[in-house]
DNA sequence: GAGCGTTATGTTTCGGCGAATATAACGCTG
DNA sequence: CAGCGTTATATTCGCCGAAACATAACGCTC
C-alpha cells in the first residue's frame, strides 16, 4: 500500500467503534468520556461544561443510555444539598470499565493496520 | 456486558474504518464502493448513480484521492466514443484490493468484539 | 420562604454540508 | 457540423441536526 501514497509516510488507519442496539446508538467515544466525566464530576452539568456539551444535548445522551440498559447506568436527582447531582450506578461503572477495554482493543487493531500499511 | 443490555441479544459491536492522510480521508468504505463501481462501470456518472449520489460529489471524491495519491488511482477523459468515461488505474485496482482486506479484518474484529459482548 | 444549582424537557434559531442547478469543454459518430 | 454523454467546475438552494434559548420543578440552606 506504502506505494500508492505520496513521499510522507503521514498515512494511518482510523476509526470509530460504538455498541448499537436494535432502535440506536448505545456506547461510543463520545458517550464513554460524558460517563467518565460524571462520574469524576458528580454532576451531569458539569461533565457536559467540561466537554463543551450543552446540557441538554447531554441530559439525552445519558437518557438514551438509560432507556436501553437494562439498568440505568446514571442515577441522577434533582434539588438537595448543592442543587442535585447524579452519579454512575454500578452497571455504569461496569459499561465504562468493558468499553474502555473494547477501545483500547481498538486502538492496537488500528495500530497493526497502521504498521501493515508500510511493510 | 450482556448482563446490561435490555432482554433482547440485539447489541452488537459496529463502527466505521479509514485511511487518513495528513490533509483529508483518503479511503473510507463510501470512497471504496464508489472506486469498484467505477470499475465496473466504466464511468464516473453512472458509479455516482448507482450510489444515489451526484456526480459532483463523485467527482469531488475522486479528485481527492487521485491528489493524495502518488499514482492516480482513476484515469477519467472526456469526449470521444460514447462521451467518454473512467477507468481504475493500476494503482487504483491495487488500493481497492488493499482496503478490502483491510475491511474484512475490520469485519472480523466486530464479530469478535459482538460475540465477546455477550460471553 | 427566597435563593441556589441542579435535573428535566420543550421550542426556536442557525450553520454547514449535501443536493440541485448551471455551464463549458471534450472528442467521437452519423 | 450537430448531437450525444461524459468529464470538469462554480454557484445557489434547502434541509436537517446541533446549538441556543426558555421554562419548570426539585429539595436543601440560610
Amino acid at each position: 500500500m506504502h506505494e500508492l501514497f505520496a513521499e510522507n509516510q503521514a498515512f494511518r488507519a482510523n476509526g470509530r467503534l460504538w455498541i448499537e442496539g436494535p432502535a440506536d446508538r448505545f456506547l461510543g467515544i463520545g458517550r464513554l468520556e460524558l460517563l467518565e466525566r460524571i462520574q469524576a464530576t458528580g454532576s451531569i452539568s458539569k461533565a457536559a461544561k467540561e466537554m463543551g456539551m450543552s446540557y441538554k444535548k447531554a441530559w439525552d445522551l445519558v437518557s438514551s443510555m438509560n432507556a436501553q440498559a437494562r439498568q440505568p447506568l446514571v442515577g441522577a436527582h434533582a434539588g438537595g444539598a448543592h442543587g442535585g447531582g447524579a452519579t454512575l450506578t454500578e452497571a455504569g461503572a461496569a459499561a465504562v470499565a468493558e468499553f474502555q477495554a473494547m477501545q483500547a482493543r481498538f486502538a492496537q487493531f488500528l495500530a497493526d493496520e497502521t504498521t501493515r500499511l508500510y511493510q
